[in-house]
DNA sequence: CGGACTTTGTGATACAATTCACAACATCTA
DNA sequence: TAGATGTTGTGAATTGTATCACAAAGTCCG
């Protein structure tokens, strides 16, 4: 039990899947789950579990496992969900409804208490309870409520100049729809949401497939 | 020129982002570009970028670097974006129609042409020129047309499921949107969107730049 | 033409992440 | 109690990825 060395990002960005696993398994009543029955769920090796874990304590039982409740609670805690953050939100098109609609935020560590949009013809609807503010009154939110974190679902030649705003009044979390990569100051940790980059990264196995595909049957 | 060894995915998956990039330099006019100019725009250092391209062939000039469209087309025909990819999605729910309405989606190298849902009162319903059909179509279509990739925006307790249909039916890549992992057969490509887990690992930054604050104004 | 710059492509090197492998411990059964 | 079985936590080994650094080649300019 050192714990030297800071834990790097990609073992902070399995937490989550680990997190949302045990309470996949706290809904059906499995009280303890050994590394590897936890791996085989989510495709991760029963070592990097192990492994991962061992950065912040330890948390199992030789022989046993992990008890779901207490390494759930450990790892929400590590992830900083005991508390709740705050969130705004930057763009309400088709996209942004759907994120304001999805029920998965708000519910877990996370509340979003402002969104906002420069469409004049936007502002001041309400969706879910929550006004459409225009974008002028997004910086002194921020800064009055104390936001850390933003969601960005703007078109991707706004994203830059509001994110610069945002950061300007506070903000220190992106997560990030546009399709463009953010400038920002060190320290603001921005996640990207591209499903269109994810798709152009699956072509090309596909085209692989077909390639080969194509050389056995001439 | 070697190219023994095949690209790693962690290669496959930025080069969508130098096209994205290299559009943005099209759209601008801009006709010639060095890795290092390529890299500051997308945070990713030349060197980097060099190396992942040389997975592939030569591309560049010395002394001017590289030709936006050339290489722009060499990457786009590398992706197998030269060809248009079928595409269904599963789950026609808010999050669904705001894929659909997506212009993201369509435009390059992948076509929507069959949106699938379970609910009988949407059945029937059109959005964007596509009509909702109900899940016991899916398997035909994908068959029929040769799908080859889809998108899962059903609730998490019904994605494996769809998915074992769709692979079962001939579907070889799977964006997925529903909170869970899944489990298909090796040789399927899956790709995750997931904004809580994306979420959930920035709250443990914000969660330690609070306890520092807090450690040092005691 | 020649020298000062620039930039690529890539081996070599350094760094990072994952997996291995095993001692230490826990439980169960008889 | 003892032997069989199961599991953790973690150094060590392995694998994978990113960076460095430089020869080779092109441009620019007086």
């Amino acid at each position: 039990m050192e714990r030297l060395d800071l834990p790097p990002d990609v073992v902070i960005r399995r937490l989550p899947l680990y997190a949302r696993s045990l309470r996949y398994l706290q809904d059906e009543g499995i009280q303890f789950i050994s590394s590897h029955g936890l791996g085989t769920r989510i495709n991760v090796t029963a070592a990097q579990i192990r492994k991962d874990l061992s950065y912040f304590g330890e948390f199992g039982k030789q022989g046993i496992g992990y008890n779901v409740n207490k390494l759930l609670a450990h790892i929400e805690h590590i992830l900083g969900l005991s508390k709740e953050w705050l969130m705004v939100l930057a763009g309400v098109g088709h996209l942004g409804q759907a994120i304001v609609r999805y029920e998965g935020f708000g519910s877990r560590g996370v509340r979003l208490v402002g969104i906002f949009d420069n469409d004049p013809a936007k502002v001041g609807q309400v969706i879910e309870d929550l006004p459409i503010l225009p974008d002028e009154d997004l910086a002194r939110v921020i800064h009055e409520l104390g936001v850390k974190i933003a969601v960005v679902a703007v078109p991707a030649s706004h994203a830059q100049s509001i994110v610069d705003t945002m950061v300007a009044a506070g903000i220190r979390a992106i997560l990030n729809y546009a399709p463009v990569v953010l400038r920002v100051p060190d320290g603001i940790c921005v996640r990207y949401i591209d499903p269109i980059t994810a798709l152009h990264s699956m072509t090309y196995y596909l085209a692989q497939e077909e390639d080969k595909r194509r050389s056995q049957t001439p």
